[in-house]
DNA sequence: AAAATACATTTTGTGTACAATTAATATTTG
DNA sequence: CAAATATTAATTGTACACAAAATGTATTTT
């Protein structure tokens, strides 16, 4: 029943990857080697190697004689971020919908149940997991070895952003994530029905949601806001 | 003079980054540790960390068990990397025509100098590398976190496809080099100018070359066919 | 007491020995 | 002789020990 060193590695692997995505790791902190190889019993000679791993799928950073932390969300790259995702998950769903094998679809459908049950139950961090790994399953789906590794990094800040601007008691967020479901729904379906055009098309919105659900945070209108701070309101 | 470990280390990255890039090192072929290890003066610890740094950018695959192979250049990549190429690199070049900064600038216009002299004087192997150079700048200049990962596997199959087409003592290639190096020219203006639509509108230019360029060897038409194989014709 | 220096501690990087796995070769068996 | 099995060699993975570097603390100096 003694696990192998294979599966502790993978166990790390997995480990880092959900700490950094749920923000149990927060973005800049440092990874202590020792406490790891301590609390997953490796040596720290496989453990720099998932470091590095790590680090060339942007969870983390490496400085030279100065370990590693967890990747930083500077501010500009949230900018960036609303840039580039619509353009980069629209390629995606719609090469999802061209070339999605049906066992796929499969995975991509239980991806959702996962996600539907993390919204009745589960946590937060549930539910980021379980959304990132519904997009994962689409980008698996794209099959395009060009295009996988921007998407993955954007997985990454989108499980982060949504992590850093959910709280719990808010109606608006409940709404905003039963939209979202609905919208996996949607995808699902133009999935399934081969319509790249409709699913490029729910890239869009799913997104422009996002940046929305964001925005009413990072601008906040209406009666819970603090003080005097009607600043800017939400346009339309 | 002796050189340290960390430069030796830095000295592995490049020189099996380069091999890749000029295809000194064939995709599928196998990474030899001792050989390796050997060659660089060091030992096989930093060796298969580097090996795990470069699997993550996509240089190489590693197998469980199964050692470090250069990563695979299937048929459908080639598909896939002309499909995902166009809208990555104009993005790319849109963003570089926007945020560029005066030194960037400077070091483009070198990259391009080197560029040039390559093409006079230099190798198939030093013009595959003095380009990636300067697509490698474009990419900085762009700044974005998510757009660089896959803008950068591009470059590597990139390099690579220009290796596998080039033909020596070929008057087509000569004149679409000559091409190629009038549109870095009109990049570096656009850029200069912060023309982001001009940009863009090279970009397009700048692959649809690569593609014709190599759809010119894929589907050759003309006095070099080997012999009754005049299967499809250039398509205007 | 502040700045600078020296010292000790902690953390990171590399080399080597050995364990585990895979590949290659020889041997047996039908 | 071909297929299957056993044996050997080669390669890959991990642990540990030590070297190098960075950080933190104490001491000296002014």
């Amino acid at each position: 029943m003694k696990e192998d060193s294979k599966s502790r590695k993978t166990a790390l692997y997995d480990a880092i990857r959900q700490r950094v995505l749920t923000m149990a790791l927060r973005p800049g902190s440092d990874l202590d080697e020792t406490a790891l190889s301590d609390e997953f019993a490796l040596s720290r000679t496989p453990l720099r190697e998932v470091f590095r791993q790590l680090a060339g799928e942007g969870y983390v950073d490496l400085r030279e004689n100065r370990g590693a932390r967890v990747s930083e969300m500077s501010h500009t790259s949230l900018r960036d971020f609303f840039l580039t995702a619509p353009m980069i998950y629209g390629a995606v769903l719609r090469l999802a919908a061209k070339n999605a094998r049906p066992d796929q679809i499969v995975k991509l459908k239980a991806a959702q149940e996962d996600f539907k049950a993390s919204l009745r139950s589960g946590s937060a961090e549930d539910r980021a997991l379980a959304n990132n790994r519904f997009h994962e399953v689409t980008g698996e789906m794209a099959d395009n070895v060009y295009l996988l590794p921007s998407f993955q990094r954007l997985l990454i800040d989108h499980a982060r952003i949504s992590m850093t601007f959910y709280r719990p008691r808010d109606d608006r967020m409940a709404r905003n994530v039963s939209d979202a479901s609905d919208q996996h729904d949607a995808i699902i379906a133009a999935i399934e029905a081969g319509d790249d055009i409709a699913a490029a098309r729910l890239a869009d919105d799913h997104w422009n949601l996002s940046r929305d659900q964001i925005e009413l945070f990072v601008m906040p209108a209406g009666l819970d806001v603090p003080l005097g701070t009607v600043s800017r309101q939400n346009s339309a």
